[in-house]
DNA sequence: AAGCTCAAGTTGACACTGTCAAGTTAGCGT
DNA sequence: ACGCTAACTTGACAGTGTCAACTTGAGCTT
């Protein structure tokens, strides 16, 4: 948080935009956009999606309230900003899990299905954000979103097939259908829990093993 | 909607408390609780959550601003009375769904699965308020509200039981966890199409049928 | 070097929100 | 007939997203 936005500092410092190294009379602030996201997700992560105002965070950043719009068109465009950030991290998480060749491809099922649930209970307000109607609903997702979260998507697709292959699950199944409903049960198995449904949060592991095992009682590996 | 509304007329028309038919100078509402809860369940349906203002609320229903506050505490409990007409609901399809004695235990299985989600999907903006951070997180839930709402998740673990006893699942397995997983599996497969993150709804029926494949494979019945 | 352009930043304003405090109305029981 | 009190009212406040119109200043052209 502090040494996010220290990050953002160097960076600035190192644009050619800044007329000294002293930080004074900075009319025009040098990287707005992309402190605005950092800024913006502290927000979102310390005090929930709510909590996030246009105003606040402008004040926050030390800017005009309407500096924001020269950098996204709306507030919603912000949170799209946000979103797909969220959405390399979640890809990054899957990929990492998928290439730990020395598990077998159970322990490899297992390892998505926990590394899934534990991100978005490490992350709640951002997992929210990621999958909420708010920037999907309505056609109000941004293009960049969507090009970032649809590999995401696809990568969990290909990971299916890959269990496939490997006996996990009968590889006639269309392979969109299966992850499909893979996906909605760590998606609503995070859901519940984010959402304050699901209260015991040391049972989130055993809850887990109960999906693999639901899963994979007849699988052939 | 007009119905509903028109029965709450009839409804209030029976109360000692109005005057005279005509519904002229009523400074007393009649039975405004009631009125605010109707009404503001059309706006949700109609035009979504973030379209429930109290305010428009109270101009549509003919009362002031502040009115709703002498019958809810704030907007979240007003919120909490609609979701548990919602679970109310939900209960009483599942109930039904459970009874139908001339099916086979797969069948009702595959039966809850599919009308679950349904549901969420004919009421996507209730299900969103009744299994939404707005009303959970934070300790905010209503006492109401959990009055009605667990009575419908305990029913699931029932179901759950039942379905083990019949041969669908393992029956030495925690029938607790069992269900926080099916129900994991349908709530995040309808949070899926809710939020617009799957949006081929005409694929729904599909993905039911692979959920409960995936699921039953291997049972006995 | 002077001047122009235009993105980046500014203030003011508007309509909307939830909610509190203080006042008014009228139905009920005594 | 009279008050009590729940139900309902208006006024006010702080907060929100967003638009329109204005200012600033960095960088290119001449």
């Amino acid at each position: 948080m502090t040494l996010s936005r220290l990050l953002v500092r160097v960076f600035i410092a190192k644009l050619p935009v800044m007329k000294n190294i002293e930080e004074k009379s900075k009319y025009h602030h040098g990287d707005l956009r992309e402190t605005l996201l950092v800024v913006a997700t502290e927000m979102l992560q310390e005090s929930g999606l709510k909590e996030v105002s246009l105003r606040k965070l402008a004040s926050r950043v030390g800017v005009s309230r309407t500096a924001p719009y020269h950098h996204f068109k709306d507030k919603n465009a912000l949170l799209c900003g946000i979103a797909e950030k969220g959405f390399e991290q979640l890809h990054q998480i899957n990929k990492c899990g998928s290439k730990l060749e020395k598990l077998s491809v159970k322990e490899r099922f297992y390892r998505f299905i926990h590394d899934y649930i534990q991100f978005a209970n490490n992350n709640p307000e951002l997992y929210e954000l990621m999958f909420g109607r708010t920037i999907w609903k309505d056609e109000s997702s941004t293009l960049e979103l969507r090009d970032s979260a649809y590999p995401c998507f696809q990568f969990q697709v290909a990971m299916t097939q890959e269990w496939q292959k490997q006996g996990l699950f009968n590889v006639d199944d269309n392979a969109l259908r299966v992850s499909q409903v893979l996906w909605g049960t760590v998606h609503g198995i995070a859901k519940l829990f984010i959402d304050g449904i699901y209260t015991d949060n040391s049972k989130i592991d055993e809850i887990c093993d109960y999906a693999v095992r639901l899963f994979l009682t007849n699988s052939k590996e």
